[in-house]
RNA sequence: GCGCCCGUAGUUCAGUUGGAUAGAACAACGGAUUUCUAAUCCGUCGGUCGGAGGUUCGAGUCCUCCCGGGCGCGCCA
């Protein structure tokens, strides 16, 4: 497949090439030797460089230079590259290839296709892709930002590989805590201190606490005040908070009962939580440009009719077993079995994921199923992720080998004092607050910098900026690391931030315009004859543009592509800079408006696939 | 106590399967605009890659130990 001659990657290329002459020059002793084929690390050296040599020399028993100078001598020429002899040999055996110029315009010219070289590779893959996480009952925060960022952009890359994704958001909608904020809310309305009708998150969130308060008794406190003998009224008030909290426990207890009947008082409570919730999620994600949709949402109340029915299938199966009084099933390699069913009879939320496994995997067809949740989850998803193999509810019916079950673990989002992100008081920082704190900054600069552009247009790209600063930002970072939110640095709009990718492509966007004004055409099948030296790194980055964002959907990485997104914004600034377009004439005009289109079209392209918006102006 | 993750320039971060002289950005300083958006570009300054051993022709990357930071560890979710 890659020997095809629509093939641009020069990697590829020349992969196979070196890879033919190493098998040819060394026989079987190079074994399925790789051509190791690397971007130069020195450019004033070569486009590309051969590694292989060196390995193979330690294999073969002789001097890495004449082991290179042997794949020389084996290589059939390769139309794409300078002839090679020994003095291109360098170092301890780096062989350094170099490009034809014109082979540079061929290779863009190949890839230059709707697809932009992302073809589906085999046979598309069902994706699950987990992401958001929203609980009932309370704001949303960063901790849900990262979640919800990086799985929408993970789920984008799967999909524009050719998968089929499904995205799933585990909202956390049962079980005690749940229960307690639906009594609370009940009394509440009961009460007539508040109308259902008239509920807000924010009223929600403030009941969830107050009710966990509530339920919490404060038996050490009392212990202490009847050892240190702090004197009868002391007693007598803890006293009554104990068994205040005793009583609010014992009633949410009821209240989850008459959940799980489902009585319609109940059920009405809850139904209008879930409601309050699910819609600020959804206007969050609408927000931010991540595709959520109400239909994603499955709760965990969704699974819970199954659960009893799991925990007898496993233990019919041999799979789980008792231990001190709660049954567990124990995964090879962790001290720590999975727990599945409490001493009491309850269930965990170990036991709520391995029935969404087990439906994702065996209804759904899922081949991958990712999890876009905090770090600290890993230990909890390697044992859940251990106990569904064992169960088989990772596995396809029919299937031999279990689904893959990945954990894309994400750091925190820490402040500038880099400690968690809080308000100065110390709570949570509201996810709406934060995006409409980023697109008022976003606006104050647009406006300031963009005074020619018309007011409802100024708003809509402090959207845009707003948002791309937020996701690239978040995007852009090693996802598996705790990372440093600052609206300053995000919003800076220099170096790298979504907004420097948005300005390469706006200015992209305005050649055209002008192009179009002064009646100049682009022929969108012009020879590219790239010759200064920032038109040839401009067009190496666009050829890498395929295998990186292939790269960031194998290691689940999308800062590979923002990486690369980067590299491609500041080598078109460079070429901006150094090569006018407009301004030169004939085929060296045609040619650079060609190059700036692909660029245009590599940019927005990549910039959609990780959720991050595009603009014409700014 | 056990386990997982992290430690790279003053700051925020990259660094591909182990490959050449560890790269950006910000900050600081100096330049560039009669020309397509200067929200830009070019340059200078800045590093014992937490430390010590080891494997290797070659280690930021792999192994061992140590230091520092974060997180987690059966009946909460």
């Amino acid at each position: 497949m890659s020997a095809q001659t629509t093939e641009f990657d020069p990697v590829v290329i020349l992969t196979n090439a070196f890879g033919r002459a190493i098998a040819q020059a060394l026989g079987d002793n190079a074994g399925a030797a790789d051509a190791m084929i690397a971007p130069n690390k020195r450019p004033e050296l070569g486009d590309f460089q051969c590694n292989a040599a060196m390995p193979l020399a330690k294999r073969l028993g002789e001097p890495p230079r004449t082991v290179a100078s042997k794949i020389l001598r084996a290589l059939e020429p390769v139309p794409i590259i300078e002839p090679l002899t020994d003095a291109d040999i360098a170092g301890p055996g780096f062989i350094n290839i170099r490009l034809r110029p014109e082979a540079i315009g061929e290779l863009l010219a190949a890839f230059d296709t709707p697809a932009l070289g992302l073809v589906c590779e085999g046979e598309p893959e069902t994706v699950v892709v987990d992401l958001c996480g929203v609980n009932l009952a309370k704001q949303m925060h960063v901790g849900h930002l990262r979640s919800m960022i990086i799985g929408d952009a993970l789920a984008r890359i799967f999909e524009r590989l050719g998968n089929r994704t499904i995205r799933q958001n585990h909202v956390g909608d049962w079980g005690l805590p749940i229960a307690m904020v639906t009594h609370k809310l009940q009394e509440e309305v009961d009460s007539g201190r508040m109308r259902l009708d008239a509920v807000t998150l924010d009223d929600l969130d403030r009941l969830y606490k107050e009710a966990q308060r509530d339920c919490t008794a404060d038996t050490r406190g009392l212990a202490a005040a009847r050892r240190w003998r702090m004197g009868p009224k002391a007693e007598a008030e803890l006293e009554a908070q104990v068994t205040g909290a005793e009583e609010a426990l014992a009633d949410a207890k009821q209240t989850l009962l008459r959940l799980q009947r489902q009585e319609p008082a109940t059920v009405r409570i809850w139904r209008s939580i879930a409601d309050i919730t699910m819609a600020e999620c959804l206007k969050v994600s609408e927000q931010l440009g991540v595709r959520l949709s109400a239909e994603d949402a499955a709760g965990e109340s969704s699974y819970a009719a199954e659960l009893a029915g799991i925990a007898e299938d496993l233990v019919s199966r041999g799979v789980a077993e008792m231990s001190e009084g709660a049954l567990v099933v124990k995964v090879e390699g962790l001290d720590q079995p999975c727990l599945i069913k409490k001493s009491d009879g309850g269930f965990l939320y170990a036991t709520t994921d391995m029935a969404a496994i087990r439906r994702r995997v065996q209804q759904f067809g899922a081949d991958r199923v990712i999890y876009c949740v905090d770090s600290r989850q890993s230990l909890h998803f390697a044992q859940v992720f251990g106990a569904a193999r064992r169960s088989g509810y990772a596995t396809k019916p029919g299937a031999s080998t279990p689904s893959r079950l990945e954990h894309a673990a994400n750091g925190m989002v820490l402040g500038e004092d880099h400690r968690p992100f809080k308000t100065r008081s110390g709570e949570n920082v509201k996810l709406a607050d934060l995006i409409s704190e980023a697109m008022e900054r976003a606006g104050n600069v647009v406006a300031a910098k963009s005074r020619d552009l018309p007011a409802d247009e100024v708003a809509a790209i402090a959207r845009a900026v707003g948002v791309a600063a937020i996701k690239y930002a978040d995007l852009s970072n090693d996802r598996i690391k705790d990372y440093v939110f600052s609206f300053d640095r995000m919003l800076s709009f220099e170096g790298n931030t979504g907004p420097y990718l948005l300005y390469a492509l706006v200015r992209i966007r305005s050649i055209f315009r002008k192009a179009q004004e002064r009646g100049i055409g682009f022929d969108r099948h012009a020879p590219i004859l790239p010759s200064a030296p920032a038109e040839r790194a401009l067009a190496l980055v666009l050829l890498r543009y395929p295998e990186t964002v292939r790269a960031a959907a194998k290691h689940l990485e999308p800062h590979r592509l923002c990486g690369l997104l980067y590299e491609l914004a500041t080598a078109f600034s460079t070429f901006f800079d150094a090569c006018p377009v407009l301004a030169s004439e004939g085929a060296t005009r045609a040619g650079r408006l060609r190059l700036c289109d692909i660029t245009a079209r590599v940019l927005a392209d990549g910039l959609t696939t990780l959720g991050i918006p595009t603009l014409e102006r700014m």
